[in-house]
DNA sequence: AAATTAATCAAACGTTCGTTTAAATTTTTT
DNA sequence: AAAAAATTTAAACGAACGTTTGATTAATTT
């Protein structure tokens, strides 16, 4: 991951691709404003004036990330697709936004885990703002298993399925090369998305061979 | 989770306790050594004394995790179990270890994905010290699935699966609360290792067709 | 008991932090 | 063309950063 200097665009794009580059890399609390400015070729309060300071930055990569993850739930119930066909196009759709968007989505995701005390605020909120689509997912998930305990496992997992080759990919990278093509994620999105839906369907039957034993 | 202050045992092991609480919240790079020292009740030049500085607390965490792990593999190895009860075996223990100390886990797998100057060198040497064990953790997924690309895919989906519940778990419980008791931890474990044998099978299965499609 | 080592402490160091301020410059509007 | 608004700039602010330093205290060794 290359912190190359933006050009071009507006001041407003490259500061907020330049911050998306660094916070990726090293983690948000760790990039200082000054580096973003240095990265962005713009003057450091200008941040201020155009984010509001750092933390506004954050905020608008993490909103923009859900709001394209929305709009692929929203896309995908309007096609009103069986339930396996809707979660293979979920997870397919899923890895192609963070294939085409692997900075922005990195960002938000490897800061979920932390409670910042300005963002645990953002994070309610945003969530709040998102709970009807996150809702109807886990509805997808019921539509498997219906119980909230293997729901409450089953939908995190999903989550961090989709993410694991981004996050813990270069990782394992050390021990052997892969070429990461556009082929190469086609075949991670369906190995993925097949590795959730067997999964799943593997559950439900241990969750039925459990019910039989307890009906005897 | 709360930080409280850290009593008793010495001061040692006092820092790096709540070193670990404050890094696990925050990330490493949010947490300043007096915010450290304070909740430990330790002056904050003690963490240059007992860690050389604040990189080196972070360090011993992430050594302490990957010993832990090792261990696992091991003695998983040394019972010779057929490969599905291997890898369930090491599901559960991996998944008991994270419930048991899942502050330190939580600070070895989130730091992970960044890639801070000086932790980079580190890292890359964990992984070096531990190589031959990771290797034997990839053949296991190789005794489902000999190809290197899906090996790629399936390894590191194994590793985010089983820290799936804490790192999104938190996020998901604003949409419902579950009682996260042993029973809880059990089920987790039998829950994401059904998931994973079932999708590696399923796979399996993807590939095999796959290549009577090609024989045709 | 005295000497040595280890642990703890307060203060300071040099640096960096994010934000603010007011001036200068550029762009847009009238 | 002049006025207003927007953008950019350099400097400064107050605070915080991790580490070092040397003194003090406590524990261990002789």
């Amino acid at each position: 991951m290359e912190n190359q200097i933006i050009e071009g665009k507006e001041p407003k794009e490259r500061i907020l691709n330049a911050a998306a580059s660094l916070f990726a890399s090293k983690g948000y609390a760790a990039v200082g404003v000054r580096e973003i400015a240095d990265l962005a070729q713009v003057n450091v309060s200008m941040i201020s004036y155009y984010f509001n300071g750092k933390f506004g930055i954050l905020k608008e990569i993490i909103l923009r990330y859900f709001q394209e993850v929305r709009q692929i739930y929203e896309q995908t119930w309007a096609k009103n697709l069986p339930p396996e066909d809707a979660l293979r196009t979920i997870v397919s759709e899923l890895v192609n936004l963070i294939k085409n968007k692997t900075i922005f989505c990195k960002v938000a995701i490897t800061e979920m885990p932390f409670n910042l005390p300005e963002f645990s605020d953002f994070k309610a909120e945003v969530v709040r703002l998102h709970i009807d689509y996150i809702k109807q997912g886990l509805k997808l998930i019921e539509l498997f298993v219906d119980d909230p305990k293997y729901g409450s496992i089953i939908t995190p997992a999903m989550i961090s399925l989709i993410f694991s080759h981004f996050l813990f990919g270069p990782l394992i990278k050390k021990v052997w090369s892969v070429e990461t093509d556009d082929e190469y994620y086609d075949l991670y999105a369906k190995t993925i998305s097949t590795l959730m839906l067997e999964g799943i369907m593997g559950i439900k039957k241990l969750i039925e061979q459990n019910n039989q034993g307890e009906q005897k």
